[in-house]
DNA sequence: GCCAACGTTGGC
DNA sequence: GCCAACGTTGGC
């Protein structure tokens, strides 16, 4: 069992809406990038713990608690051409985004980045360094441990 | 809106 | 294969 740290940005898909749809599960669509992408293809097992973050927003943070809920899969969006993720470049025989589903368990409060960045337990989080992009990063089992005791979950 | 950091692209 | 230019991410 592996755990996760997956950003979504609230104005896409807020851990809200992640609870509103049906059993709780969403398609994690628009990642485009290599080293997420693996991430999902490789190291990705149904099960895996995540953590639902909240990015570019007035607070970002972990705001909930998730599973992964599929193998990876195409990410349908990459051959919408009315799609902001969109890809002309990758073709239906052999596309190049994948996606997984993930479910929501439990919404949990907002535990912020500035929270987070002030615990010295985290410090080794990856999310939290200096200059990280990823849109999906592991997560050590104590890191897991220590974030889910903060959030009472 | 700014900008640091990073990933990708493409000319050579 | 190098690397400058460009585009994107994401916190502030």
């Amino acid at each position: 069992m592996n755990y996760w740290l997956m950003k979504s940005e609230p104005d896409e898909v807020s851990v809200d809406d992640a609870l509103a749809a049906p059993d709780a599960t969403v398609p994690w669509t628009g990642v485009r990038n290599y080293q997420a992408r693996n991430f999902m293809r490789d190291a990705m097992r149904v099960g895996d713990g995540v953590l639902f973050y909240h990015s570019s927003c007035a607070e970002p943070g972990v705001v909930g608690v998730a599973r992964v809920a599929s193998t990876a899969y195409p990410d349908p969006t990459q051959f919408d051409r009315k799609s902001p993720y969109h890809d002309p470049a990758s073709k239906p025989e052999a596309p190049r985004w994948l996606l997984v589903d993930v479910q929501v368990l439990k919404k949990t409060r907002n535990l912020t980045l500035p929270e987070m960045r002030e615990d010295p337990a985290l410090e080794d989080l990856l999310v939290l360094k200096k200059g990280n992009r990823l849109s999906i990063t592991p997560v050590e089992p104590r890191h897991w441990k220590h974030i889910l005791k903060k959030l009472g979950a």
